[in-house]
DNA sequence: CTCGATGCAAACTATTTGCAGGCAC
DNA sequence: GTGCCTGCAAATAGTTTGCATCGAG
């Protein structure tokens, strides 16, 4: 049993929510990638493998997974939002090109020293951080 | 005559765009506050001014202003997408509490470094960067 | 004068929600 | 069995757009 399900059934458990096929198969889909997805891609890479599961329930379940620490939103683009899957993978920021929308990941380890400069100069609980630096990229300096 | 609205006027002029008195005053309203605004904001300030200014127009005059370097997005909450005015300001970049919606500013000179490490890294030319932290403030600690 | 800008209302689109079954527990 | 969840379709809401008209250059 992978280690996001169990997650996922904790969570669920301890707040007398279900754990059902439909939340499952989100999960697995979302683990099985490894980029910056959107609800719809999602819905459909689901859809194309048979699992017809409705959009609704994509809508429904993300919340339920980025409040379990399992996915987060990365950033919007033209009004739509990507996500990631968060878990089992070090904290990293983004480097995003404006053309082309390519994303380059990086981390930053100078960040975990601010976060603690804030805890202490404003009494803060620090939940996290996003950091995204943006630019172009080397292919589109050329054009 | 105020450096923002020479700026706009520069920018417009440039590509053969008109300077118009709606665009003006978007600007002025714009650069007259200071806090984290949405377009609603600024069309409800303008009308109770007695400044009746489509919605559309105030829509269709902020990207133009983004791109002129006069005022940047700054995040997303419920849908709505907030936005300051940056010229003549330093860039800072924003501590924000996830329960009340409190936002503290803060500057972080490390960064620029970090987004020189990019570029050399990976070859972007670097517009930009945008640093949120989030959790608990102070008083929604306590709740 | 000419072409870009405005205002209005309608269109768009990502996301949310009400409701009638369905199923996890 | 109970009540949370699903699917569907309709609703919502921020934002965009078509079009007739206006006005900056």
């Amino acid at each position: 049993m992978s280690d996001e399900l169990d997650i996922l059934r904790q969570y669920l458990g301890t707040r007398s929510m279900r754990y059902t096929p439909e939340r499952e198969a989100v999960v697995r889909e979302i683990f099985s990638r490894h980029d910056h997805f959107t609800v719809e891609e999602v819905y459909l890479a689901l859809y194309k493998k048979r699992r017809h599961i409705s959009r609704a329930s994509v809508y429904r379940t993300i919340p339920i997974l980025v409040d379990a620490g399992l996915v987060a939103p990365v950033f919007q683009e033209g009004g739509i939002t990507r996500y990631e899957h968060t878990y089992g993978h070090e904290h990293h920021c983004h480097l995003r090109c404006l053309h082309c929308g390519r994303v380059v990941e990086f981390s930053e380890p100078a960040l975990a020293a601010v976060e603690e400069r804030l805890a202490k100069e404003h009494g803060f609980a620090i939940r996290g951080h996003k950091l995204e630096v943006t630019g172009a990229c080397p292919t589109c300096q050329k054009m």
